[in-house]
DNA sequence: TGGATACTGATTGTATACATCTTTGGTCGC
DNA sequence: GCGACCAAAGATGTATACAATCAGTATCCA
């Protein structure tokens, strides 16, 4: 009940609906659980309108299904759906790069590409990594892999793209934070540093499917990080989404 | 004024998604252009609730496009976007294909694939084919591709293919109708059909890489058919969603 | 005592009224 | 004559009231 009367810019529908999906992420309300509207209503403070429009477009984006006789649960995941989805990103990623790579691009449009893997590349630079240098990280990683899909110049796979990481365990850093007290972490992050580089190379020199096994590959990396966070069972607090994981973590 | 009490099973929404998506693919509602919900609702004969919803649905489908102002608009698609959108549901459905064959599929999951590909034999046999035959042709091929994304047992790359196949043009016999008069149809509809057994083939001996390269092919197939329909400017009429497509059809 | 049916409560789907914002047309000023 | 500003009309976003459907429970009959 605090931020009732948060700023009016944004509107009540997307208020609704970061607020549905963190109440989701966080685990208050559970995989398989009905959600109920007018609960709803009481915890996000708008009316039932923007509510319903915000779980419409909860469902789209893969975190609610809609039950047959109406309204909306809290969709469950297994751990082999949550690879199936990094598999999926990694595919799509890597026709991005295939096409960006095919029909080529100017030194110009690289540019940006390049100034962020310099600045990761002072990020991870220092042994131990600061935790606000793994959370630095993850927004550089995923501006890259983002100018990376604009980079194929196609609007149906970059679309695509966003859509299949709008799920949070199947973004391109969804699984860094996880494990940024591990020894193993930094030593991933150079790998998929240089996963980087090649991509970018591969693109520069037109090559297509060099380009496109790179990216299936560099999001493999992300299968490990998962892989890797579980058997450790450190800091799983700060995978949200691992609330969404039935019968993977007991 | 037809229809304005249809049938009572289906709700509201369902019935304004289908009459407005209608509207788009006939072209009655331009590219571009800002859909008016009032209008919508006089179109349609619901309110505007449903429509609201509709609305999003359709968004979220690919057909529409918001407008940062608010509302939403038609939206346009040039020939590329097209093209990649079914390169883009080949790639997905060679996941799929790959899927199935690493993971291994009973000879019992194989059955209604083949039953369905035996069925099509019958209908591409005669030489000439019938108008009949080509549309039973559409069911059918379109029952194999949905079977064929089950046979991969992910959910989420089934549900992405879902989606990729949504917009009509980049469905799996999207293009199949236009050429239905064309000499060239069946020897096209033969190949496929070639690949459609390739590909089981490909499964049963568990060739992931064969499975994945064949789908991929198998969707040029339609690119290839989109083309010949446009050089050939015939029955045209038999393809609803060209009045999508923004400067290639002048 | 078990099962089926009817009833009641709650929840979702729909319709409409209201408020705010955008857009468009016209007019005034430069 | 052109541009900017203002006003009005229409559009969308939001809230709420109503209707219909679904789930759960209790009772009645076999």
């Amino acid at each position: 009940m605090a931020e009732r009367e948060a700023d009016r810019s944004v509107s009540q529908t997307v208020r609704a609906q970061l607020a549905l999906r963190d109440l989701i992420l966080s685990g208050s309300l559970r995989p398989g659980e009905r959600i109920s509207e007018l609960q709803a209503v009481e915890t996000t403070g708008v009316s039932r309108t923007p509510v319903r429009m915000a779980l419409v477009r909860l469902e789209e984006e893969g975190l609610l299904e809609a039950i047959p006789s109406g309204g909306f649960m809290v969709k469950a995941f297994s751990e082999r759906d949550i690879l199936d989805s990094i598999e999926l990103r990694g595919t799509l990623e890597g026709l991005a790069a295939r096409f960006a790579a095919e029909r080529g691009v100017s030194p110009r449009d690289l540019e940006p590409l390049k100034e962020c893997l310099n600045e990761i590349d002072v990020l991870i630079s220092p042994d131990p990594m600061s935790v606000e240098a793994f959370s630095a990280y993850v927004a550089l990683n995923g501006r890259f892999h983002a100018l990376l899909a604009e980079l194929s110049r196609s609007a149906p796979v970059a679309r695509q793209i966003d859509r299949a990481s709008a799920l949070p365990f199947a973004s391109p850093s969804g699984f860094v934070m996880a494990q940024s007290a591990l020894p193993e972490a930094r030593q991933i992050l150079l790998i998929a540093q240089d996963h980087h580089r090649i991509v970018l190379d591969a693109i520069e020199n037109r090559e297509g499917g060099r380009a496109e096994a790179i990216m299936r590959e560099h999001a493999r990396l992300a299968a490990r990080n998962l892989r890797l966070a579980l058997r450790n069972r450190t800091r799983l607090d700060l995978l949200p989404a691992l609330a969404l994981i039935r019968s993977a973590v007991d």
